[in-house]
DNA sequence: TCCGCCTCTGCACACGATTGTATTGCCGAG
DNA sequence: CTCGGCAATACAATCGTGTGCAGAGGCGGA
């Protein structure tokens, strides 16, 4: 019908008034009077007027939108992030632009510097494996006063504001919670040394040796991929010594875990306990229910999305870069018990 | 350092030239001189330049952004779908700016105003449970000719473009495996009638009274959460007469039967047969693996992202209102098995 | 020598909003 | 009658880019 595009100044011609009164009234501004206003408002109501919110960003140089940057969500893990991420910045009235930097992180670089182009008002940066690939534009961000917060275990974060779970600690809660129940023989799915998920495994190890039950190398396992879970699971229970407890350091491949050792007719936990870390959805539909490591995520979106709209409110310029460790907790569930079960369900079956 | 914000204007002045030829020397146009633009070029590159998207996409009404207006991102259906579609976007050209509407969609008309206002070159909406609850934002934006496409199963859809899933097709097919396996007592966990995840159990009721082996009413349970499931399963298992075979119209809602079944001692699928609905990465992690019927899912955003690119390109714009429909397929996997091998383990049980 | 063409660069306006300042009209007080 | 003050509105500059058009040189051919 009317292919004119609606603007202030359209709006301004239709009300006999100018556009400047215009901008005013929608903005309830007092310098307009009530009538106008309202007679305004109306028109703006009818004609199905949207403000421009790309002209009022470069006006008022600030686009009320946050980015957030997350390797991938078909990974079970970030998604729940993501979602509370989202919610936050909504409280806080930010809208998110979401990228994703691959699996590999890849496009991490990219992802930052779209972002900064289009001048989101602060960027939250989720790592991965690779810890922070974009490492020299976050320092440059900061250095120009451009709020960003990264969440992850990084390195030298001297320069920039982080938030980290206590990967470490939670290993070590582990094996507090594995030795307290008398296990000996416990085996390890593993991974190769990066930081963050590594450091599961690390003070995983160095809690039971503390305790006196030093992990034995055989039952430390490397694994890359789900192939490598099948076949190191059968390894295991094939030893003659086999395991009493599996610990692998990702939910998704105690998972895995979970259905090898059912395939093989054993039970968890009866026959052998199995934890993992992270406590996703998938650690209480998996059946029995995953004795886990988790970090209640609520809590730690809270910090990460507060502290970046600090930076962005830009009260307090000189606060300096901060560092929020948070440690996560175990969460005890069906598929951990003490061996002795184990040995009782062995003599049970052979008493059959 | 240097407080002074870094545009086209500065790098003009650095340069010695005027800030059109700035611009028009990092856009490569050929109206520059090669020398010219080198300098310029590294210069740019020297300082740190970054292109102010805000002010490019305002002088160029294009934000090569598309909105992506989602429930939520916790429900392990959504992010798998997320993923595609950014992926979808970034091979396309364009980035992705999320918005949560809700587990309701309470927000969907705020998510669909707030991408209109910033201006994005296109929408994507992911309907849930509700339908479409924007749609009449959804026709106003489509008279305007603002391209949006709609996904899921939503009526009367005449005047924008749809993508949707087959899911009576899918409840169906799960049917005909079910009969085809021998089973006659069969459980139904369905929903209250919403459109959609209604139609699964709807499609499955009408393939097997067309089988001639229609539900029996006191085994079509409707449930609304988890408790419901699991007083629903543990209530068919005490019956007289058990079903052999259980359909719940989600896999989160077949994980919990799962679960409950095996709480109950029973084995799946030598027991009891349980299939789902959605093929969620979900499905391949409970054990055994879970018989269920699902969209390949790349093809659906596929469809979804190009038909939308195809409306932003603007080419045919007199193209008509589009609906595709994606027929689901099942997957067999080990959760499912015909009925005898139940009544061959109750006789092998008796016997020990 | 002069003219026309070609290449390159600069000027100026536009995109659609916000906001400081000027202007207008009206009122009452002196 | 004049003038100060107040309320309401208009004017104009600005945010940082993109781009049509004009103009400046250089160069070759007549």
């Amino acid at each position: 019908m009317n292919e004119e595009v609606i603007t202030l100044e359209y709006l301004a011609r239709k009300a006999g008034v100018s556009h400047s009164t215009v901008s005013r009234a929608l903005a309830d501004s007092p310098l307009v009077n009530s009538e106008t206003k309202a007679r305004i408002k109306q028109l703006a109501l009818e004609s199905g007027f949207e403000l421009n919110q790309v002209a009022r960003n470069l006006k008022i140089r600030s686009t009320k939108m946050i980015g957030l940057v997350v390797p991938e969500v078909s990974n079970p893990f970030y998604p729940q992030l993501v979602q509370q991420v989202a919610d936050q910045a909504r409280n806080a009235g930010f809208s998110l632009q979401l990228q994703l930097s691959g699996r590999n992180q890849e496009l991490e670089s990219a992802c930052v510097g779209s972002l900064s182009g289009s001048r989101a008002d602060g960027i939250l940066i989720v790592t991965g494996e690779k810890g922070l690939v974009a490492r020299s534009q976050v320092n440059a961000l900061v250095a120009a006063g451009k709020p960003v917060v990264v969440m992850g275990w990084v390195e030298d974060a001297e320069h920039f504001d982080l938030v980290a779970g206590d990967d470490a600690a939670g290993g070590r809660s582990l094996a507090a919670h594995l030795d307290a129940l008398g296990h000996v023989r416990i085996a390890v799915l593993g991974k190769a040394p990066h930081r963050g998920a590594f450091d599961r495994v690390v003070g995983f190890a160095e809690e039971l040796a503390a305790r006196g039950v030093p992990l034995q190398p055989e039952l430390n396992l490397v694994v890359e991929d789900e192939n490598d879970v099948r076949s190191g699971v059968a390894k295991l229970l094939g030893l003659s010594a086999p395991p009493t407890a599996i610990f692998a350091y990702q939910d998704s491949l105690a998972a895995t875990v979970y259905r090898q050792v059912q395939q093989l007719g054993l039970s968890i936990p009866d026959d052998i306990t199995v934890v993992g870390f992270d406590n996703l959805d998938l650690a209480t539909y998996l059946s029995p229910r995953l004795t886990t490591v988790g970090t209640h995520i609520t809590p730690l979106c809270s910090a990460f999305v507060s502290l970046l709209v600090r930076r962005i409110q830009g009260i307090d310029p000189e606060l300096p870069p901060q560092t929020i460790v948070v440690t996560p907790k175990i969460i005890v569930r069906e598929s951990s018990n003490s061996p002795r079960s184990h040995s009782q369900l062995r003599s049970k079956s052979r008493a059959i």
